[in-house]
RNA sequence: GCCCCCAUCGUCUAGUGGCCUAGGACGCCGCCCUUUCAAGGCGGUAACGCCGGUUCGAAUCCGGUUGGGGGUACCA
């Protein structure tokens, strides 16, 4: 066994759902295993809890590793391994901790374990220590933890962090059915598996003197460990499942591009130290150090992601950035008909589009009104465009200058034919146009007007206007204003 | 309660004793550009929690304090 090789490993259990918080883990240990050739990072399923253990959801976890691109087939890229297999392993691993006497049968209730406690502070008193039971029924075994002394854990990102051995109780490593706990069965298969480099979340440094202690019982030297500062919500809460926005795919339905999303995750706690922040994986998994991860929670800030994506997606070119919008039109996602999308006026739209998104799924309400049958209805847009004094006036202009077959159907010229009816009404353009679009688009905000006319065409365009005016007439009339 | 961690602009961070009248990014606020909205350009707002030390000198080191957070299972 040479301990010269990285092996790092992420160790999720199956929840059927990723949390965020365990992307970033993932993150950090990739590039670490990726740092050196002969560098390894192990997958490892942690379903020792039967209940909670699905096959989908361990596709689930491979799916959203490898939407952040950490692929399988990568030679760096070891499992997944389950812990279930490895119950034999652990069972007999906590045999021989008995055998040893590093650890003992326990026949305590956890209703006795809290009437005996002296002092309330402390946890199980070791009661059973010295009573010699036998392994049965009803009997769970525990590790015998030092009574003086302290562990000292040697974590890269948190310095030197010293627990008082008499704080850390003897804890159980395995059920009274026998079953191996999660702190035993972790520890046998990071042995196992040759893991170096322990990089997770802050929640486990708790666990990690225990850890620490069953690594030296089993004769090993215990590994780097890491333990990552927690991300928190707007209160400074570690992120949870019930309360936050914190699974991986709701952030991938909404159309943030894995790139910004993982550079985003890449950022909370760790910077390169520079003042760089928007940058390839390679350049981050090449700069990045364990030691250099921030030690405080950080705060998972949407708006800046947001910003990132924004900023990913205005990066692509024109093609890719259609490529990427496919999978918000389609039938299942798109509310216009199937049968009118088109791809070549999407296509001459989109450029215009790439710089007004933030998400990709926000592509839907920027070009909705080119294949909808008719513009959506927004009372706010209606409302506020749609004034009495102006707005029959423009419109009926319009419609009347748009019937002009000398007008020809297009941007520049549609844009100087509006302008010139605008004036006639002792209008700018920005006046003159807005009944204009809420007309076509049915928003007060849109994309560039004229572009959306001429793509739109001429015939739709005084359709809608047409009909806007009867709406205008039928409003003006009584019936219905609530202004 | 007990154990442990943490502490720089609202947020993510740079900073490791003098380069800091604290830098960048997001946000926010102006201005420019402009057919709306974005994008882009320019400018601005805003922080070392507090108290003691150490030192010629502290955001940086030490102690305390306050405030956050995590863990306290025969869960993972």
């Amino acid at each position: 066994m040479t301990e010269t090789v990285t092996r790092t490993r992420f160790a999720p259990s199956p929840t059927g759902m990723f949390h965020v918080g365990s992307a970033r883990s993932a993150l950090f240990n990739w590039a670490l295993a990726r740092q050196s050739a002969d560098g390894r990072f192990v997958l490892r399923v942690e379903d020792t809890d039967a209940a909670r253990n699905k096959p989908e959801w361990t596709e689930g976890i491979i799916s959203a590793l490898e939407w952040l691109g950490i692929h399988k087939e990568d030679p760096h890229f070891e499992g997944p391994y389950f812990q279930s297999d490895y119950a034999g392993k652990h069972r007999e691993t906590a045999e021989r901790l008995a055998e040893e006497g590093r650890a003992y049968y326990c026949d305590c209730t956890r209703e006795m374990v809290r009437q005996r406690r002296d002092n309330p502070h402390l946890g199980y008193d070791g009661f059973c220590r010295d009573r010699g039971l036998e392994p049965g029924p009803g009997r769970a075994l525990r590790f015998r933890v030092p009574d003086d002394g302290s562990t000292v854990v040697a974590d890269q990102i948190r310095g030197r962090v010293e627990f008082d051995n008499a704080t850390i109780e003897d804890f159980v490593v395995a059920r009274a059915d026998g079953s191996p706990l999660f702190a035993l069965a972790n520890v046998v298969d990071d042995v196992e598996m040759g893991i170096t480099h322990v990089i997770r979340g802050e929640e486990h440094l708790s666990n990690t003197p225990k850890q620490q202690l069953l690594w030296r019982a089993l004769g090993q030297d215990p590994p780097v460990w890491a333990h990552l500062p927690v991300i928190v919500n707007e209160k400074r809460q570690k992120l949870s499942k019930r309360r936050d926005k914190v699974a991986l795919e709701t952030y991938q339905d909404e159309g943030f591009l894995p790139e910004a999303m993982v550079n985003y995750l890449m950022l909370l706690g760790w910077a390169p130290g520079d003042d760089r922040e928007i940058m390839p994986w390679s350049q981050m998994e090449r700069l990045f150090r364990v030691s250099d991860v921030n030690s405080s929670s950080a705060f998972f800030d949407e708006q800046k992601l947001r910003a990132f994506n924004g900023e990913y997606i205005r990066a692509l070119s024109v093609d890719e950035f259609v490529e990427r919008c496919r999978p918000w039109l389609t039938p299942e996602r798109a509310p216009w008909p199937e049968k009118n999308f088109d791809e070549e006026v999407f296509a001459a739209i989109a450029p215009l589009a790439q710089t007004r998104v933030a998400v990709l799924s926000e592509i839907v309400g920027n070009v909705d009104f080119l294949f909808l049958d008719e513009p959506v209805e927004d009372e706010r847009s209606w409302a506020k465009a749609m004034k009495p004094e102006v707005a029959p006036a423009m419109l009926t202009a319009a419609l009347e200058r748009f019937a002009d077959p000398d007008l020809a159907w297009e941007a520049t010229s549609l844009k100087s034919a509006l302008e010139e009816v605008g004036q006639a009404q002792g209008l700018k353009l920005g006046k003159a146009q807005a009944p204009v679009r809420v007309a076509v688009t049915g928003r007060t905000v849109g994309l560039p007007l004229f572009e959306s006319l001429e793509l739109l065409g001429r015939e739709p365009v005084r359709e809608r206007l047409r009909a806007a005016l009867t709406k205008l007439a039928e409003t003006d009339s009584g019936a219905g204003t609530d202004s």
